[in-house]
DNA sequence: ATAATTCCTCTAGTTACTATAGGTTCAAGG
DNA sequence: CCTTGAACCTATAGTAACTAGAGGAATTAT
């Protein structure tokens, strides 16, 4: 059994963040303490590690719901489990591209070494579309 | 002159958004016509696209304000404008190389084709962090 | 037994918007 | 000139996913 501090360091999810995690349903209303304090067992302590996990990979918490979800429904197909990951990759793919393009960007910006804002390219590139060498 | 619906045509930002950013300080509060309806001119739609286009980047509402801040002093050296973007590139970089990893995963459950949730790789990955690949 | 730490609930704040309600003004056509 | 429909106005509330703070109770360590 563990309180929901150790729980927070065994997942490096933070209390008010399991608290918070609890009202939307991703982790059971667990029992309590005659004191009323919450205590854990290695079940939540997976279920928990599942919906971190899910959220460091950037599905959101309705996404986390349905998972869990379709995890406790064994006896259903995957392709629900299996087409919010494909979603999610789509997603994934745009991002990186965005992000690529900026981080170009931002190198040819942190070269700057202009000694007055006039010449300093950071503020031209923002100020200039036209300038950019990506597509966001 | 430009209306708030002509200026969010040639930015692309939203006419909502728009006066969210006058609230924010990051679009100043033009005149108006005597009917109170807001008229930009030319500035303000240069001043809109650098905040749109810095947005598209990354930046926070609050880099932005001092990214323009500092626009606007052009006497200053650009150290300001460059560490903004120096911090900002750290980020990135960061970000990219999560979603990387993330990708390489998704793409793995992606190609998930188990009849049943027992055996779907998408749960299962979710649930075990010792399967991973990545390091997030 | 007492002190330090951790826990509890509840409310409010954060970021960057987006949506809705209820009302006014503008621009075009008759 | 007048009407009508689109676009505008303000103000409030909602969104996601937390984070912070107040004020107080329980647990753990000495």
């Amino acid at each position: 059994m563990y309180s929901i501090g150790e729980l927070a360091r065994l997942t490096g999810v933070k209390v008010p963040t399991i608290r918070y995690y609890e009202q939307m349903g991703l982790v059971d209303a667990v029992e309590r303490t005659s004191g009323n304090q919450r205590r854990y067992s290695r079940a939540e302590l997976q279920r928990l590690s599942f919906v971190r996990h899910s959220r460091d990979l950037g599905f959101t918490i309705e996404d986390i719901r349905e998972l869990l979800e379709l995890s406790q429904h064994p006896e259903q197909s995957c392709s629900d489990a299996h087409s919010i990951a494909v979603r999610h990759l789509a997603d994934t793919r745009a991002r990186i591209k965005k992000l690529k393009s900026l981080e170009r960007e931002l190198r040819r910006l942190a070269r700057c070494d202009a000694d007055s804002i006039q010449d300093c390219a950071v503020i031209e590139t923002l100020a200039d579309h036209g300038v950019c060498e990506g597509d966001h």
